[in-house]
DNA sequence: GCGACAG
DNA sequence: ATCTTGTCGC
């Protein structure tokens, strides 16, 4: 797999927030989108500076895994609110180098345009894909918006500096909402569609999204106790 | 100046 | 993100 080169990791500390700027004006506003038949999920788990990034595709209908890949590394950059794509996709890339099948739109577990420069990592990530993403973030970054219902499918937009760029979703009766933003190449009516349509029953999350959560801790947990089987 | 702050 | 005991509910 390729990907259109945008920039290379790592990038010098001065110049992460220009290029975000940057990207933000190619953001593509004026999007339509077909029914995914495969859907991507993307997550990373720690243990101290050793990472595992790990890309889960699955039937965006029947839920089943049709392939994971995976990458694992010593990460350099720390994590700081607002630059987390330049912590993670370093590692993600090269995850993604290895998938085989073509993804119709990748979840990513943060931030898309609900982002301070609406660069957040989902967005961020879409210029490297070349896949429309969508992000998916479990605690607030940033944003207003009104009182939010208690019953399921029920949303509010979020907004700052007087633009919408997420939305703040109850996937669950009376369970924590979600936020939902686009990343790149959808509308975020289709975001907040799709993910509702891969919420299942157990879980607040898209089910892409938690299938890669739960694989990412098991593959860095397994890399641990035999890292040469890498 | 102070608080907030995806993962 | 990760570290962790107990606890509520189907």
């Amino acid at each position: 797999m390729q990907y259109k080169t945008i920039h290379t990791f790592p990038v010098e500390e001065e110049k992460k927030e220009s290029i975000q700027i940057d990207l933000r004006k190619q953001l593509v506003t004026t999007p339509y989108f077909h029914s995914p038949k495969i859907v991507c999920g993307i997550d990373l788990a720690y243990k101290e500076n050793l990472a595992a990034a790990v890309i889960v595709a699955m039937d965006h209908s029947t839920h089943e895994i049709v392939e994971l890949v995976y990458h694992v590394e010593e990460v350099m950059e720390s994590y700081v609110p607002g630059m987390l794509a330049f912590r993670e996709l370093p590692l993600i890339l090269k995850a993604w180098e290895k998938l085989t099948i073509e993804p119709d739109v990748v979840f990513f577990d943060g931030n898309g345009m609900l982002h301070p420069r609406r660069m957040g990592i989902a967005s961020h990530a879409s210029f490297f894909l070349q896949k429309p993403t969508i992000g998916i973030a479990k605690t607030y970054l940033l944003g207003d918006h009104k009182p939010l219902g208690l019953k399921q499918g029920e949303y509010e937009f979020m907004e700052d500096q007087g633009e919408v760029i997420g939305a703040i979703v109850r996937t669950q009766t009376g369970v924590k909402p979600v936020y939902v933003s686009i990343g790149n190449y959808l509308a975020l009516e289709d975001a907040i569609r799709l993910s509702m349509e891969q919420v299942g029953k157990i879980s607040r999350l898209p089910e892409i999204v938690r299938q890669a959560d739960i694989y990412s801790r098991k593959i860095l947990r397994e890399y641990m106790q035999s890292p040469k089987t890498i």
